[in-house]
DNA sequence: TATTTAATTGCACAAAAACGCATAAACACG
DNA sequence: CGTGTTTATGCGTTTTTGTGCAATTAAATA
């Protein structure tokens, strides 16, 4: 077995598990630890995953980890405040959850005027302290992990709206493999968002970027804005210039 | 297991509890104590989390814990832990917002097993703590107010469940009058509620007693419990001793 | 104060990683 | 073709890391 096709081999099962562990791919690549080790540093060298005693994580596995760090609170103010000139007085928005769309309504202008619709009551409340924005809460079944709404209920909801924009975090983001994520039920989730929505924006720190997990969402063309606290020009965004897709 | 994906839970933990208990950790991860302790001190050497006798606390634990802001706090502790007294594995429960309600979802006992529609975002957040409990986040409009979702959209929905109990708050409550309310929405609200629910069970402080405002909500005939911070016997509750109404 | 419960410390052992070295296949090029 | 070079791999040996055990100390509780 060729080099490259062991470091295929490796990132489909990290993709796959979050996780591998040397031992395992010492038996099933049969070849030795020295050889799995050494193609492991190449990885972590390439940036695709994360080593740790034992084997390896993947790199979202990894980020999801310092999230309430404060060094990444001030990306997401960033990214908060470049995406707040995506709103317009009399929009009708769709958000998701996470921290950093949390964020991004924290930031908000106080008199702004507008139509939310939310998954995430941590959104919906946030929302409510703006005496302009008329807020509707998705309802359905309530999921410990994400903190959204989730479920049959809501994608039917969804189907009975009409958005302006959707604003979405994302876990993974990658030129060609477009927006994916590793629970099922949150994938369907974000299908039925950006089917819903004239224009998705994509709201994530650029240590998500480049990353693809297992489940598709859908291909880097349905995006029409992606927002991150780099600046436009950076090299790290060479990849997602492409047509349609405004970055900012 | 990973010592990375063990410091991964342990910090999911955390923020989901606020707290965690070393000897938990070491039944949920199955390793021994000193690891765990290691893994915590570990943590504290990151400036994650903050140890204590027995196990850890969430940094912001001391920061963000202002509890002290909540009108009549100790009282309605006092409430929730008798309400808790109602509540049976299995049973599925529909629960309004407001503080007492809040308080009491957070003084449940962590092994609680049963189902919970709520119309209130902050009480789904957090019954989203518990292992066992199933959360359904009702949708619709949401109220600055009140901080609930209200609307056709939730009447609709309420009208589809059937609740074994359905736990309120109040802001008024008298013995001839009932249950009344100064909103519409609220009002109706509330009469679907107690509609879809087999027995009715009203927190309130007692200085909610003996109030009746603008909007009748239901008879107090409608009302299976009434929970207080007074003593069963106390003369402030004589009037609401009628039949079928459980005091406690 | 006594008693239980948790934390600390030092030690041992196994698993994994790192390092240097040897080997051999693949490649480059006159 | 032959010879020097690069690249990929495996084998020992040494270090480092992760874990558990036992004895002791400290803390909480009654």
């Amino acid at each position: 077995m060729l080099k490259k096709e062991r470091h295929d081999f490796i990132m489909r099962q990290i993709n796959l598990h979050n996780r591998v562990l040397t031992s395992d791919l010492v038996q099933l690549l049969n070849v030795s630890e020295d050889t799995i080790r050494r193609d492991l540093q190449e990885l972590v060298d390439e940036g695709k995953l994360f080593k740790v005693h034992g084997g390896a994580l993947s790199k979202s596995y990894h980020s999801s980890f310092d999230d309430s760090t404060v060094y990444a609170r001030d990306s997401k103010i960033g990214i908060a405040k470049k995406a707040i000139s995506l709103i317009k007085d009399g929009m009708v928005v769709l958000t998701g959850g996470g921290t950093t769309i949390l964020e991004f309504v924290k930031q908000l202008p106080q008199n702004i005027e507008a139509t939310f619709f939310t998954i995430s009551p941590l959104v919906a409340v946030e929302l409510a302290k703006y005496d302009n924005i008329e807020v509707v809460l998705i309802g359905g079944l309530f999921s410990k992990n994400s903190q959204v709404t989730y479920g049959g209920h809501v994608i039917t909801q969804l189907s009975e709206i009409k958005a302006d924009l959707c604003l979405m975090g994302t876990s993974a983001i990658h030129p060609t493999d477009g927006l994916t994520d590793t629970y099922w039920e949150i994938n369907q989730l974000k299908k039925a968002m950006i089917a819903c929505s004239k224009k998705t924006a994509v709201l994530c720190i650029s240590e998500k970027l480049d990353i693809s997990l297992r489940l598709k969402v859908c291909p880097i063309e349905s995006i029409s804005y992606l927002v991150t606290e780099l600046d436009e020009q950076n090299d790290a965004l060479a990849n997602y210039r492409v047509k349609h897709l405004n970055i900012l």
